[in-house]
DNA sequence: GCGGTCGGTTGATCCACCTCAAACGCTGCC
DNA sequence: GGCAGCGTTTGAGGTGGATCAACCGACCGC
């Protein structure tokens, strides 16, 4: 913010939420600069996830939650026949574990679909420091309390929408957090397959596929193979509202 | 537990998790005597809510979490164009209103399907408690994170199976937890109508019937209106497994 | 006891999405 | 540069569940 233009920062490397430009959408919103250094102690360490691995797998025990930093992350719940749904896509700044805290072991599996980077938050810090600092507690709780929120907007989408409805609720959810995230809010890459974005709206790949050709014939996309422009966001909003046709 | 046959409590009334015989299912679980005290002096009023009649309404400013003493709610999200979907169904010992503390304001309606009676937990006298006890704080956080994994439970359902097995899995579910509160495994009367239980399955009421049908004529239900025998939980069971066939 | 209302069942038809299949176009490796 | 493999697109045909409609049965108030 009051950096002038060439100042040399000595200490690039340094793991704290303190100076670290996702703290506005992680978890120390709204915290303090002493709250903050209390935080810095507990999330020491970072962890780097080559696009294809694992950050953790369901059964494995529950130690820690991940804030992304870099990357992005899908996560997926597997049944014991081998039907399997991804249940969310997670971008810097987003929290990842948190199925875990309630039997000590994850419920579902977190794969980096970029080469990416996540800060370690050790959970029983995590608790230990929330019972002091109150604000941390409070915020933790709404992060969690969110995701309960947007698991049912998910539910709603699969219980109650058409495909065309759903990719186009997916697609104005993505550009919405990329534009929190300073990114441009009409043109993107997706960094999911058909098939994952299928897996998480419910659909087969194909009915993705003939989805995004449909938006673009009818103008509201163009769709280059992982690369999309968002033409007309409007048509996607009312898509979702209902309120086309 | 100690009573002799025929002592006569004079406090029946009392709100008190200490001596409520829900406190191994509900908010104490895990819970010393002298944290229990602690709990009971926040937990100070019942409300009752009548069959039909809403306990909190999305929107609505978010003050409180509810335990259901007794009855049984169900919670709802809609959408603007007025789609909505049923996000769960609560019976006694479960905790409702966790959805509101990330924005302050629910994000449902949680409507009684009979007549019900709910425990009020102020939610900042909650936070400052479970500042103090840490078993508190752990099993509250163990309760939300167990909303998130059986939301993704559901989304596995809505997005990868069909009718039947939906249907399957959702009278396991009910009969698994009725089990824990120490009801008949294979003899229950819903407290839904198939439209309800249409809305959370992502199904039309007919399919739902249709469902119900089919299972009574295979020999794996007997239905008489919202009476259900299981005769074969089993078959459920397969059927959720995929391994029928 | 009677009529009205609401919830549930069942049948006939339709259509959105799935399935199967073929071809295309990146990307990366030899 | 060419080939292999994966992800994507597109087409043709099938189907599970939605839709529309009729009827039934339980419950409730009069």
């Amino acid at each position: 913010m009051e950096a002038a233009s060439h100042v040399i920062r000595l200490e690039p490397f340094k793991v704290a939420c303190s100076s670290c430009n996702l703290r506005e959408l992680c978890l120390p919103v709204g915290m303090s600069v002493e709250q903050l250094e209390r935080l810095d102690a507990i999330v020491a360490t970072r962890r780097t996830v080559a696009r294809g691995d694992s950050l953790f797998h369901a059964g494995e025990a529950f130690t820690a939650l991940y804030a992304v930093r870099t990357g992005f992350f899908k996560t997926r719940v597997s049944s014991e026949d081998g039907r399997d749904q991804v249940t969310g896509f997670q971008m810097a700044g987003e929290l990842i574990g948190l199925d875990g805290i309630g039997t000590d072991r994850h419920t579902c599996d977190a794969v980096a679909l970029e080469d990416s980077q996540v800060c370690v938050i050790p959970y029983q810090l995590l608790e230990d420091l929330s019972r002091e600092l109150s604000d941390l507690q409070r915020h933790f709780h709404r992060i969690m309390s969110r995701e309960i929120v947007r698991d049912h907007g998910v539910m709603l989408l699969l219980g109650s929408m058409r495909a065309e409805e759903r990719l186009a609720a997916f697609l104005l959810n993505l550009t919405q957090r990329l534009r929190t995230r300073g990114f441009s809010a009409h043109s993107l890459i997706l960094r999911m397959t058909r098939e994952e974005i299928g897996s998480y709206l419910g659909l087969k790949l194909e009915t993705v596929s003939r989805a995004f050709s449909r938006f673009q014939d009818e103008g509201i996309l163009q769709v280059k193979q992982r690369h999309i422009e968002v033409l007309d966001p409007e048509a996607l909003q009312k898509m979702v509202n209902n309120t086309a046709c």
